[in-house]
Formats: structure tokens, sequence, C-alpha cells
DNA sequence: AAACAAAGTCAACAGTCGTTGACAAAAATA
DNA sequence: TATTTTTGTCAACGACTGTTGACTTTGTTT
């Protein structure tokens, strides 16, 4: 491996570790760079550029493991994704922890909504299948995002204290109630 | 009403709307100052600075509406808060909208959690009682964010269209099993 | 070894940020 | 009307932002 090689992956770390965390806009180059042990100016050499950067720590997320399996096991295994256990370390590479962080920034919310809808959305909604299957799918999304959300950023006591098995129960218990057909 | 407190009248109600949608660390003291037609130096001057005058946008805050219902009407009147139609005009004084908009805010997010923890989910968790109380209030915040989260933040279609109906329908029979008691 | 390309260092740039203090205009008080 | 207090204006500050270009160092190729 060469030394620039070393050199770029230690930025995308430390950007991924920031940005996915904190958010775009709320994380300097100077930051960045720093936690890296490398000099600022590489960034705009490396990936032309802040943004350049962000987008590379966005490059290599596989695609959703949850849309992969049969889909009697969709919904367990979607509830397993966002039942991980509440680590500040382990969320430093989470990609839904990066969703939330990122999804009201100025410059990158577009992107991350377009992300959710082409890559999670839509694909759920095919799998599915059956009449309202947009809203259904968008229902549940909202049961996942939103156990995440009160667990990682309001931190609400009760939630963040629970076992990962628990807590994919309850998102099941949930989950099947909004992919409900309902006419 | 004097000429400062006009004044202040009008920081106050541009700095909500630009602080509630955009999050806190997104918006300058420039950027509300050119909205309200006032100098930069006035906010230093009648709030302290920034931080103070994002504080004021908070005081007037009246106590969830669905806190003092009837236990009955509890659910009902949760879900009709966050069933309000999707408008931007009217998200710019909508409190939920804040609360997701500045949680993940570097400076004023653990000012936001405090918020929700004990003006929410405390008060919703001695209301509903029962055993687990305050995991299922966490349960039905995680649905009712988590509706808003998907509607506002994230747009998703199928969900961003809905009529504030139909919505508060399916916010109910999601917080219905958020409120089951399990043991 | 000489010539070249790649990698890393450093200082400085133009812009924005929140905030301050000196000053002028207006209003209230005497 | 004269004096004091309040209100608003303006320029500038130090700090931070992302980015650039000149430079030295390192590694590879002829």
């Amino acid at each position: 491996m060469s030394k620039s090689n070393s050199t770029k992956e230690k930025l995308v770390a430390a950007a991924r570790e920031l940005f996915w965390t904190r958010g775009y806009s709320n994380v300097s180059v100077r930051d960045i760079t720093g936690k890296a042990g490398v000099d600022a100016a590489l960034v705009s050499r490396y990936f032309g550029g802040k943004q350049g950067l962000f987008e590379a720590t966005l490059a290599e997320i596989p695609p959703w493991e949850a849309l992969t399996a049969e889909p009697h096991e969709l919904l367990k295994r979607a509830a397993q994704s966002f039942a991980h256990p509440f680590d500040p370390e382990a969320d430093a590479t989470n990609v839904f922890t990066m969703l939330l962080a990122n999804v009201i920034d100025p410059e990158m919310g577009g992107m991350i909504r377009d992300l959710v809808q082409t890559k999670m959305a839509d694909p759920l909604t095919g799998r599915i299948g059956g009449s309202d299957a947009r809203e259904r799918a968008a229902l549940l999304l909202a049961v996942l995002f939103g156990v995440a959300l009160m667990r990682k950023n309001f931190q609400l006591e009760g939630l963040a204290d629970k076992s990962p098995e628990q807590l994919q129960a309850e998102i099941m218990r949930l989950g099947r109630v909004a992919l409900e057909v309902r006419d």
C-alpha cells in the first residue's frame, strides 16, 4: 500500500467518524485532518475539497442488508438493523446514524433524502407489495427511524438501556402493524 | 408598544422562523437581522448574543397540549399534534419541527434533549402509568417523531401527501400498540 | 547518478462568523 | 428648553472557514 493510499484512508476514516456523528456542516476540514494527523491542504488535493471527502465516506456503503432477505424475513432483518447496541464507538460507522445527523444539513440534506428514498423507501415499497405499499413502507421506516432517533439522538431513558433482543422484538411488533394491509 | 419592544419582537419572530427550520448552527446572526430588517449589533445588545436570542424563541412555548387531556383522549390528542398538514409556513412555528432540526446541533443538542425528556417523556410516563411506563412512553414518542421525521425531514413520498385525518388515524393505530402493557 | 513525478508542508488568501465599542439620533425626563 | 436615557448605526476586531500556490521532501524511473 502506497503512502498516499494510507493517507487517503486515514482521512476517510476520520471524516466518517466526524461527519457521520456530528453532521457535515458541524465538522471543519481542520477537525478531520487534526484527527487523522494529516495536513489540511491534502483534502483539496486528494478529494477536490470538503464535499468530495464527505462523498468518499458514502462511497463504500453496502446496500441495506434487510432488503436482500426473503420477504418473510424482511421485517426481522429490518428490525435487527436498527436494534444494534447503543455504542458511541460503533455509531461512528452506523449508516442510520449518518442519515439522521445529516438530513437537516443545508448543504447535504438533499443528497441524504434522495439516498433514503431510492435506496430504502423505493426498494422496500417494491418488496412488500400490496395496496398502499408506498405508504406502508414509509410507516415502517417511520417506526425504525423513530426508535433510532429516540435512542441515539434524544437519548430517552427507558429506551437507551434496552438489550438488542428486546428492542428488536418491540420494533417487530410495531413494524408488523405498520405493514398491515388496511383496505 | 415602544420601538425597542417591536424591534425585539421582530428579531424573535425572524429568529424562530430560521432557527426552528434550519437549526441553530446553520443560521447566522446576519441571516436573522437581515430578515428582520434590523442591525446585527442589536442581537448582542438585547439578548446578550446569538444563544440568548435562540433561548428567547423557546421562552413562550406552551406545554404540550396532549398532556393536558384526559387519559382516554391522550393518544388522540398526541396523534393530532403530529398530524398537522405539511406546510412549510406553519412549520416555522411548529415545536416538533424545531426539536428535530436542533437535536443534533453540537451547541444546543443537550438543551433540546433535556426539553424532550422533562417536558414530554417524563410527564407522558406519569400519565400512562402501568409497568414499563418509561419504555412505553418512549415507544409512543418514537412513533410520533418517526412519522414527523419521515414527512418533514426525509420527505418520503406516500406520507408527505396524506391528509391530517388519515395520518392521525395511522398514528393512533401504531400508538395504541406502542402503549400496550406487555407483561 | 540524474531526471522526473508523487507526496507532504507551510503560509497566506478571501470570506464569514459572533461580538464589541464609539458614535449619532431619538425619546423621555427634568 | 436643557439633560439624561434609550435606541439605532457603523466600522472594525479576532477567530475560524475552505481553499490555493509555492515550496521541500520522498520515491520512482530512465
